[in-house]
DNA sequence: AATAAGAGCAACCGCGGTACG
DNA sequence: CCGTACCGCGGTTGCTCTTAT
């Protein structure tokens, strides 16, 4: 009856990863790539869970992961994503290939919900006032959920956003980099499909890092989240090549819907609603949008 | 310099859906 | 078909680091 045991409870061992147990299982995966974790403690023999070993590799060494500060578009994204979505952060997260449900989860909790707070505190004032010349990336942020009246307001600051030197990418960990980078042979190496898309964010990255004021922005009316009314919506363009390759390779059918939501239905008719023309001109949307 | 309070984040827990035998 | 384990997700906890007093 059923499946044998995936592992044993006696003798788990809990906490913080150390790096010898990183390296155990990196080596480990790059041996067999990931999945099947019920036989990853029994073969590597780390006193770990299978689950344990899973949210490691997933979480914080898996390659491609970017860690650090997020983008005010990021920023952006996941706050119109979640309003959106509610708090899918698993599909929020399939919209930031490079970040994990979990870094989404905690950025939203440590730092969102305090601005959406601090914003609603001082919505009254705002929407009677334009955001100060020195206006912080918190304030750019509180800006993107004003009225209507303010979608000029708005343009003003995503233009500002996009020339701000804080738009680049933030640092990374560097034990995980250190990791990845034992990784990076294998990546090129692999057949396996997730892999490549890893790898193609990963140099479509690079190549874009300092290109990321292309993103194309347009804002719409939202209404959720506690009140919160309004927002941005930003669409990387590295993300749309990562779609059309996985298009292209057949990958799409199953990395993206099992990532990807039902969403792209939402974004689009989002899209369309109030600023058909202009925003399909700006979107330039890839076929998966349309 | 010592301590307390707060912030940030990695990891754990528990649940629901799915697959296996 | 049923029982059990696996897998993935969201919520929560607790440790560590930073800042304030």
């Amino acid at each position: 009856m059923g499946r044998p045991p995936c592992c044993d409870k006696i003798g788990i061992k809990k906490g913080p990863w150390t790096p010898e147990e990183d390296i155990v299982l990196v080596s480990y995966i790059q041996e067999h790539g990931p999945g099947n974790w019920r036989s990853v403690p029994t073969n590597t023999g780390l006193m770990r869970c299978s689950k344990s070993c899973r949210l490691r590799w997933t979480n914080y060494l898996r390659p491609g992961i970017k860690r650090g500060n997020f983008t005010p578009h990021e920023e952006g994204m996941i706050v119109h994503l979640q309003a959106l979505l509610g708090n899918k952060w698993a599909a929020i997260a399939s919209y930031l290939p490079q970040r994990t449900d979990n870094d989404i989860k905690n950025y939203w909790n440590t730092h969102l919900k305090k601005k959406l707070k601090k914003f609603q505190t001082g919505l009254d004032s705002h929407l009677t006032s334009p955001p100060p010349a020195d206006s912080t990336t918190c304030d750019h942020f509180s800006w993107h959920f004003m009225s209507d009246n303010n979608k000029q307001g708005s343009k003003l600051l995503l233009q500002q956003n996009h020339n701000s030197p804080n738009s680049s990418s933030s640092l990374y960990a560097s034990s995980t980099e250190n990791i990845s980078r034992l990784l990076e042979g294998w990546m090129r190496s692999s057949p396996n499909p997730s892999t490549k898309i890893n790898e193609m964010i990963f140099h479509e990255n690079q190549h874009n890092q300092d290109d990321q004021d292309l993103f194309i922005s347009c804002e719409t009316s939202l209404v959720q989240d506690e009140g919160i009314s309004n927002s941005i919506k930003t669409i990387p363009r590295e993300y749309k090549s990562v779609i059309s390759a996985c298009e292209s390779s057949g990958v799409a059918e199953k990395t993206m819907n099992t990532n990807t939501p039902p969403p792209f239905t939402y974004l689009e008719k989002w899209l369309l609603e109030e600023n058909a023309g202009q925003v399909e001109e700006l979107m330039g949307l890839p076929m998966i949008f349309t």
